[in-house]
DNA sequence: TACATTACTAACCAGCGAGTCATTAAAATC
DNA sequence: GATTTTAATGACTCGCTGGTTAGTAATGTA
């Protein structure tokens, strides 16, 4: 049994308010981890500070998730991995020339995860991936996979058309997905230097990429790594 | 005064050595921690584990390196830091056409860096450089100035000569580092998936972007980013 | 062989952070 | 209001690691 503890600060007449708020808990909890993963790393970031980010004590973090890995987990299912049905289906119903759709494919991922914080968790995985291998595993699960695939299946549709030469599908995967990943990297990284602010505006980076990744595609076989 | 010791070990005859190589141990305490911090990263490398790979106690290690920080800014110095000296006296001499220096620049740095362990420092400091801001200061000092200085002076040379448009220089110099930080990057992270093992070719990578960052460069001004 | 010097060692310390659990108190129920 | 349930707390444990230092032994010198 371990040894009594003290009341001391019973002393203070206007405590902290103690809510129950069993709904909105893990949300925010969430939330307060993702904004500290993304800014400090997975290591660097402790459990306290999540929680006290979120209002909460320690305690109750790990009363909603067992541990700091499994709460790194449900961060990234809730902002990358849960939402390729999704996207799947979006791409699934497009109409239009394969190079548009390739187009939007990037557009539309700049947008809603290049630009957001969700983008840090890539970054973070990359980063810290090798340290923490069961976080690695999970994340190439849940995230590049399904992202390779949803890639994949865009190029094969090219192919099928006749709109792309038949190129090295897996090549091409890493040519298109090279300069997304940059950026990533790129925009959370703290060697870029501040008299280069103005430097690398990453939507018109994107496009030239894009465009040199199409122009490889639509010669012969070989050209787009 | 601290508690006395045993010896038991004493019994032990056939002891480890325990040489004296005063000239010998800082070089080979560089060479495990590069090894280590590019392996693990910063803050997940004990002191300990360095020590033991160079062959020594933890308070040797401390002996020769007053600190794991300092330790880090000597692995710096060592791979990447203390060679800009040479490197820029090499371009100083370099006689040919720009783009030809600056595909040659490009193929040098990845044969002397991209594909050598140092190039695990960059992506070291992009991943924890947040974390450890002092570190990240000196090796904006030591590599991300010098490195941009030298980038500069090839481009400044291109459009002094009429070779290249009169673009935005610093934009220019993003849109070739992109490329080479991407790599080092790519080749130190997990993400690589097992199945796609023959995808993306370095030296293939590289020569395809100088191209299209040369094609930028020749024509009108601002389509270098 | 006796003594001095110093490279090297390993036990030690202090602080930190993940995860636990006995206790507390806000609701829910009676 | 009394009682039960359970969300929430924070003091605690435990393992780990950067850094220190008293002590050890290899080497040099006589």
């Amino acid at each position: 049994m371990p040894t009594p503890r003290f009341f001391a600060d019973k002393i203070c007449p206007v405590r902290a308010k103690r809510e129950r708020r069993k709904e909105a808990r893990p949300g925010e909890l969430l939330a307060a981890a993702l904004d500290l993963f993304v800014e400090k790393g997975f290591a660097a970031t402790r459990a306290e500070e999540v929680a006290a980010r979120a209002g909460v004590s320690k305690g109750t973090l790990f009363l909603y998730f067992p541990s700091k890995e499994e709460l790194f987990k449900a961060v990234v299912v809730e902002n990358l991995g849960g939402r390729f049905a999704e996207w799947n289906d979006e791409f699934e119903a497009f109409e239009g020339t394969t190079a548009d759709m390739l187009r939007y494919c990037m557009r539309v991922w700049w947008e809603r995860v290049g630009m957001t914080k969700a983008s840090g968790l890539t970054k973070l995985m990359m980063s810290e991936g090798t340290n923490f291998p069961e976080l690695a595993e999970f994340y190439r699960k849940e995230v590049v996979r399904p992202g390779h695939t949803l890639l994949r299946r865009i190029l094969q549709r090219g192919i099928d058309r006749g709109e792309f030469a038949p190129v090295d599908i897996d090549h091409a995967i890493y040519a298109v997905v090279a300069p997304m990943v940059f950026l990533m990297l790129w925009k959370h990284s703290a060697m870029v230097c501040v008299d280069a602010e103005t430097s690398l505006d990453p939507e018109k980076y994107l496009a030239t990429q894009a465009e040199t990744v199409l122009y490889g595609l639509t010669r012969q076989p070989g050209a787009a790594a």
